[in-house]
DNA sequence: ATCTTCTTTAGAATAATTATAAACAACGAA
DNA sequence: TTCGTTGTTTATAATTATTCTAAAGAAGAT
């Protein structure tokens, strides 16, 4: 049971005042034993689902993207019609799988080093990521 | 130089007819020595400036679907506002350049293989791709 | 309590993609 | 070739995720 006193925390690093509104979202987001990987409309429809109160969208979408800048949310590339993201921000890597259209975590030993034998001039890595495509 | 013959063969293997505009998208998409990364919008301008003639949107969007249903063309998972492809359907990793929002191939022997420690029943492998994200 | 600054929200705006349906072109049989 | 059929192009509308706007409300400081 993640304490209140961590969600105001949170909120305050990204810059953002504990409302009502905020706090429902972090109980949604962070008030959870296992990873969660989600689009905005998910997150949108569980938190009317489990505190009964109505948010709007536009703060939803203002609250993720903060969290998200400020390192709390990590963005998934896929290609899919809505943008996935996962509270999971250590480093590792995912399962697709198509048909569900779901998210699954691999540990990043699960993986091994991926040693990218090529270099950019005047670019670094900012990260790696493997995303592998299941199907039936 | 490509011949338009493979243009009308890879056509007819989508199940589309050979038209004018789709010829037309052929000799910009696959008239090329390197790997071509696009979004539908860079395809649209390009047929445009090379062809010196007009195309309907709706014509590049159906017919570069096709060619990805068929495997003519890849997707690139990464989270835009646009959806990228590929004309290079070989076995690759992809560098995307945020700043310049441009993607560059990573063969597949420059990152060696990767070993997925994990697997999920009753689902295989489809695809496993690395995106490299570049910063300055 | 009061003032200032930030927040919420409904609704409008934006932009990529997909759908529609009428005019048009490719194809194959006669 | 001509004709009939089937597939195609295109302008335009619809859809949908995301962002913007501006007015009303809440939080924080003094
Ligand atoms: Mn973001
Ligand atoms: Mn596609
Ligand atoms: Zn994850
Ligand atoms: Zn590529």
């Amino acid at each position: 049971m993640t304490s209140k006193q961590e969600f105001i925390e949170k909120l305050r690093n990204s810059s953002l005042r504990p409302t009502k509104q905020r706090i429902n979202i972090c109980e949604v987001l962070f008030n959870r034993d296992k990873t969660f990987h989600f689009t905005i409309n998910d997150l949108f429809n569980l938190i009317i689902d489990k505190t009964g109160e109505k948010v709007s969208l536009a703060t939803v979408y203002n609250t993720v993207h903060a969290f998200h800048k400020k390192g709390y949310l990590k963005e998934i590339p896929i290609n899919s019609n809505q943008t996935y993201f996962d509270t999971n921000v250590t480093d590792h890597h995912h399962f697709f799988d198509v048909k569900e259209e779901k998210l699954i975590d691999i540990k990043n030993e699960d993986v091994g080093p991926i040693e990218i034998q090529k270099s950019i001039p005047g670019k670094k890595i900012k990260s790696v990521e493997v995303l592998v495509k299941l199907e039936d």
